[in-house]
DNA sequence: TGATGAATTCAACAGATGTTGAAAATTATC
DNA sequence: GATAATTTTCAACATCTGTTGAATTCATCA
């Protein structure tokens, strides 16, 4: 007797197209009819399957960081598992940044719309805080304690900011606003993530290294 | 005969309550009603003065624009007075960043409200490109100029992508969500300035030098 | 086939939204 | 101090908002 319960069709039709215009516009910016019709279902559906309308959002925002999370994990245990428990510096930061990289190149849009919607979460003041905090920073501590314990000598307080310039330049890179493209007049291309993440590695690291390991240096 | 003509005083207030309102909220999680109740005025007034509820964004968003490209050029040309026309990496980056840093410090609240706007703004795919671009890429590039001149070896592309990962740093910075003061547990506070301004200017810097200037060693 | 329960649609609600035109109040001009 | 212009309020509009309960369709299984 196989349970295999097929997922209700429609209600996976209704994250996507939340998913994806959540993204673009914002909590406030999307309406459930606009979703529902872009879902091709009608509005009271969205109510029997997710309730109100802040629960469907936290159904998109948790379905993929689950996923994420894991891949991530796994991403900084092998680099553990590789280097006989003392990674680099730079593996560290591979290990957070890479997953990411590997599914925004999925060809799965949807991972894209999430991630953008990552980003969109992540500077939201009001919004964010609770969102990220419960879904995401059990992972960064880990990352942290990988972290300091890379470089036992650093202040805690400097590896703690520079891990938020490191999550300011991922999160200006997950939200697509194509702003490099028409600043560089079309030289750099946001879409081009290969570039985005091989540069933004040794940018952070450079960074890690400098706050954190020459933090006693009073250079020019 | 003096043509001195007061401000018009209720325009002012609402100028003001939009613009906190919008930062906190962004543009669809206001409703013209609340800028006028918090502004204490009558909704009617914010069409009259301003047209319909973009136009009013627009308003906020340009009022104090020109003030900081201002502050941010003089800083430049300073820089560049003081050196003979050769700044450093480190006076370039300070007189993008620093400026920044001394509106957030003025007392007036209105500053802090109006750089967490400009992060919205920022990291919004739809809402900012044009307004970003239109606003700020004038004085950006003027910088990424400064930038080249200082690196002239430097690979253009590597220049446009370190200033992305500057102005994502710098942006997470200005929205203040509060989250480095949870991921750290009160360790680090975000609304210390003078350390988040102290540590990004060395971490950008050291960025710029990893990706600008050892582009062709292939270190570890 | 017919009954049961889940999934989906229909129709509608009470309230909120952006916007507007006319009236009232305030300020400036002569 | 009367007149004109500007500023502010009042009242209302059509439309859209999130949400709900009843009706309908669909799938499951005895």
């Amino acid at each position: 007797m196989p349970d295999y319960t097929p997922p209700a069709p429609k209600s996976e039709r209704i994250l996507n197209a939340a998913e994806e215009l959540f993204a673009l516009h914002g909590f406030d910016g999307v309406t459930l009819r606009r979703i529902a019709t872009a879902a091709e279902v009608d509005v009271a559906l969205l109510n029997y399957h997710f309730g109100v309308k802040k629960k469907l959002f936290e159904a998109v925002f948790l379905r993929r960081a689950e996923i994420l999370n894991e891949a991530r994990l796994n991403a900084l245990l092998e680099a553990k598992a590789g280097s006989g428990g003392q990674p680099s510096l730079e593996q560290i930061v591979s290990a957070f940044l890479r997953p990411i990289q590997h599914f925004q190149l999925t060809g799965d849009q949807g991972w894209r719309n999430y991630l953008a919607l990552v980003a969109w979460v992540n500077s939201s003041s009001v919004w964010g805080e609770e969102m990220m905090h419960k879904s995401f920073d059990p992972l960064v501590s880990r990352f942290i304690e990988a972290l300091k314990k890379n470089m036992p000598d650093a202040d805690p307080q400097r590896v703690y900011w520079a891990y938020q310039f490191l999550s300011g330049a991922l999160t200006l890179t997950l939200a697509q606003t194509g702003r490099i493209d028409r600043l560089s007049d079309g030289l750099c291309r946001e879409s081009n993530l290969e570039t985005a993440y091989d540069l933004m590695i040794p940018f952070v690291v450079a960074g890690f290294r400098k706050l954190c390991l020459e933090q006693f240096e009073s250079g020019t």
